[in-house]
RNA sequence: GGCGCGUUGGUCAAGCGGCUAAGACACCGCCCUUUCACGGCGGUAACACGGGUUCGAUUCCCGUACGCGUCACCA
């Protein structure tokens, strides 16, 4: 086999040194989950905080767990959080494909470029003979039974098509690497193992062509879950190997998260039902929310920002820095994001909220006299989600069959019988406005309760549980009344006093 | 089991030899108030354990415990 010096060289003319790469590289193997958002995060921010570029890259030399439609949802999900990519499989660059199984020829070159140097070797063990080692030594590393082959032992077995994988060579020594985060690590090689780097099926495992194309894309930072810490010295024999720059790894810990069942903190899976990047959205959360809370999950902010805890993208882009990562694992809590999602939402304009509260608001009001903008005003500072929306509002549709107990309130001292004397003075009060606006509902009923002598709360009480029939209710009587209009509210409030038995009788107040 | 990494309140976390050990979520109380929220103010609550090193350890070193990761022709 004779290798191709040129072609090496032209790989190696193409590779950019012009400052920060960083690329996130997903398999397609199913969804995003909040784990993998954050890895995608961080890695964009720490291009984007030197001015570099961030490219996409997809893994799929699995072919057996390949997932259609999942390529598709690490675009968009990185799309909507505002990850977008320099380079990558749709849009291109200079050191392209991007997609590993389009790339499957070159990953082979470099294995036998490695073979040439003499740090990899042809294996051609079965399978049989493999198992029959573990079986004997479920710890056993490949006891490099091929390694002795001569090169006429190889070339028979080669020109008898026998199929065969490239192993590593792992020389005798230590191997320190370090990484951004958690500094200097020292393994012995004797804890490493003579992995596979081209698989039997021509297409390389995943620590080769991660290698490999990290190299040629011109990747200066490794950003990738702390699972890989165990792997990473190979990593480094690799690129020494070559003869290549070992790029800056950044290790993070993982994403936990507290089992609701047994109360035990684990990994976030998806097949446990944990939350993904997909349901937290149908869950009524806002990308922003959610990205921002995910990037202060194992980092934090130093120096004159450490106590801000609210941050654009474009904010984390300026001030994120890889020293302020965090060694040990952390757990996702789901209130906190609930609070921060919540801090987004009265953040917007009330114009921006409407916006997006409306299709929340007529799931529940299909009557369209009953005005969306108005409701959503009332809604933007009382929902944590927009998923909270419905439910808080149906009694505008329908008034609800509510039980006379809910005239009866200590802390508003409403009883039924105060309330029954509070409604009748409002009926008429109400009845003789002429406009029905916020400011005229209310200088009426305010103006009724000091005529009567009593609190606002124990007029303001009455109304609002006859104009809702909830105890709770987002917005007061003056807000809900304006916005059933006049003619519904007299119906409703007719309908409570109905319900306090309306039988005569003066107030006893 | 070997190897690696980690361990500050229920949770996220600051701290990088000397502090009454920040801040945030949640929780509790008070204020505001036409319910509930929002907002404001305040409160409860932590350095896993044992040895060193040091004048002095949350901070450095060594053990122990616990947790996580990894030991695939998966990524």
């Amino acid at each position: 086999m004779i290798l191709d010096e040129n072609w090496f060289q032209q790989m190696e003319a193409r590779i950019p040194h012009d400052g920060v790469r960083t690329r996130f590289a997903p398999s397609p193997t199913g969804y995003m989950h909040v784990g993998n958002l954050r890895t995608a995060l961080y890695t964009w921010l720490i291009a984007r905080r030197a001015g570099g570029k961030f490219l996409l890259r997809i893994e799929d030399t699995d072919q057996g767990r390949l997932v259609e439609g999942a390529v598709d949802l690490i675009f968009s999900t990185l799309r909507s959080c505002g990850l977008q990519w320099d380079e990558g499989p749709d849009i291109g660059g200079p050191v392209g494909p991007y997609v590993q199984t389009e790339r499957r020829d070159l990953y082979r070159k470099y294995a036998e470029l490695l073979i040439e140097r003499g740090h990899a070797y042809r294996c051609f063990c079965t399978e049989e003979r493999l198992e029959a080692l573990h079986r004997d030594d479920p710890n056993a590393k490949y006891d490099r039974h091929c390694l002795s082959l001569t090169p006429e032992e190889i070339q028979k077995k080669l020109d008898a098509g026998e199929p065969y994988v490239i192993r590593q060579r792992i020389p005798e020594g230590t191997t320190t690497f370090h990484d951004a985060v958690y500094g200097d690590i020292t393994v012995d090689n004797s804890e490493l193992d003579d992995q596979v780097l081209l698989k039997s099926d021509g297409l390389p495992t995943y620590n080769f062509a991660n290698v490999v194309d990290d190299h040629l894309m011109g990747i200066t930072h490794v950003v990738r879950g702390s699972e890989y810490l165990s792997s990473a010295p190979k990593y480094d024999l690799l690129y020494r190997a070559f003869g290549w720059e070992v790029p800056t790894y950044v290790h993070c810990a993982s994403v936990m998260i507290t089992d609701p069942e047994t109360g035990t903190v684990r990994k976030m899976s998806k097949r446990k039902g944990d939350p993904s990047y997909e349901d937290l959205v149908s869950m009524g959360y806002l990308s922003p929310a959610v990205v921002n809370y995910v990037a202060l999950l194992g980092w934090s902010p130093r120096g004159e920002i450490a106590e801000q805890e609210f941050f654009t993208l474009e904010e984390l882009a300026r001030v994120f820095d890889i020293g302020g990562i965090s060694k040990s694992p952390s757990a996702f809590d789901l209130e906190k994001l609930t609070y921060f999602n919540a801090h987004y939402l009265r953040a917007m304009s009330p114009e921006e909220f409407a916006g997006l509260a409306r299709p929340y608001i007529r799931q529940a009001v299909q009557n369209p006299a009953y005005d969306a903008d108005a409701i959503a005003a009332l809604l933007q500072a009382r929902c944590e989600k927009l998923t909270d929306i419905p439910e808080k509002v149906d009694f505008f549709d329908a008034l609800p069959d509510y039980g006379v107990e809910l005239f009866t309130n200590k802390k508003s001292k409403c009883t039924p019988e105060v309330s029954r004397a509070m409604l009748e003075a409002a009926i008429p009060a109400l009845e003789a406005l002429p406009v029905w606006d916020q400011e005229r509902i209310h200088g009426a009923l305010v103006s009724l309760a000091e005529q009567l002598g009593v609190k606002n709360a124990t007029l303001m009480w009455p109304v609002r549980i006859a104009a809702a029939g909830k105890a709770v209710t987002p917005g007061g009587a003056v807000e809900i009344c304006r916005i059933l209009g006049k003619e519904e509210t007299l119906r409703r409030l007719k309908l409570g006093l109905e319900k306090l038995g309306a039988a005569g009788g003066a107030p006893s107040i």
